[in-house]
DNA sequence: TATTGTTATACTCTATAACTATA
DNA sequence: TATAGTTATAGAGTATAACAATA
């Protein structure tokens, strides 16, 4: 039979752990941009070389584009995006990155790792790349390409501490 | 300086699309269970020896204790728990598991567990090892005891695939 | 007066539908 | 007719406030 169930084979605690761990430190880092976490990704998608529309956007982040809407209002209000015509389509808009998108961009980047490294203290250098390396493994071969935002609500109940049993 | 950032350095992004995977098996599994992940950890807090009032099982949920009385009541109506007044205080009310939902808890650890392997498939069994036990030292080391099910909104926008930069 | 649990209300976030303008 | 984007509306989930019973 296998090992019985206990604290070291938790998986889903011990990862929905770390995951809220590392999602506090990001959130300090990302209190400040509109639309926090999903703004914060509008800004990465916005920084490539091909500026892409607001559907295809939104269709990248796994949320509406009605939603995509609201985040640029408010994203384009602190001059961090620009909606741009799209000159061979009038109905779409470009979204690139202003001056001071690229700025902020670069920052919270900076941020985020300081946050990745504040996660991983307690591992010296070489497990932290064993880490790293596992988890991007298990990333790249297990991600089926769902959309990033629509599994919010089932998170957070499934990482409370294990309890004893009767 | 330090490695330039890239797919490998990811941490969020990779911890994000792992979490996803074992939440997507997770939810599967917690499919028909009132209330979903949260009502699966209900039963687990009302699996103790000692059972705990509902304001006690709220705290350590990290819900208010007006969800989990809409919690309570569903479970209650499918007779997978019970309410008990408390003998020394005719306030409070015990949560305890019934028969049934002991069962029912028994069944959804088994399949949890496979979950897990679901999602560790990739890797094999040594490594397998490893990364629990690593997740397990960053979890035991870095838990600062915030309730579970308060982050869940901030999860879902991290975890978009890293796009390359102009 | 404070606390447990319930109920009623309001708020936030997201999705759905309707609308404009283009294609 | 179909599509990009916007706006208005409605829904789910959660928190806030008021309440009853008890301490």
């Amino acid at each position: 039979m296998t090992t019985p169930a206990g604290v070291e084979t938790d998986l889903g605690w011990a990862l929905g752990t770390v995951m809220r761990t590392y999602l506090q430190a990001a959130h300090a880092v990302l209190d400040g941009v509109p639309g926090g976490p999903r703004g914060y990704q509008v800004l990465t998608a916005a920084s490539r070389d091909e500026p892409g529309t607001q559907l295809a956007l939104a269709q990248q982040l796994g949320v509406d584009r009605t939603v995509m809407t609201y985040l640029l209002d408010d994203l384009e209000t602190e001059r961090l995006i620009e909606r741009r015509p799209d000159p061979a389509d009038r109905r779409a808009r470009r979204i690139t990155l202003t001056e001071a998108g690229c700025t902020r961009l670069c920052d919270l980047e900076r941020r985020l790792r300081a946050a990745e490294e504040h996660v991983l203290a307690p591992l010296d250098p070489a497990e932290r790349d064993t880490l790293r390396g596992l988890l991007h493994r298990l990333a790249t071969r297990t991600d089926d390409g769902t959309s990033p935002c629509q599994v919010a609500d089932e998170i957070s109940a499934m990482n409370a501490p294990p309890t004893r049993r009767r």
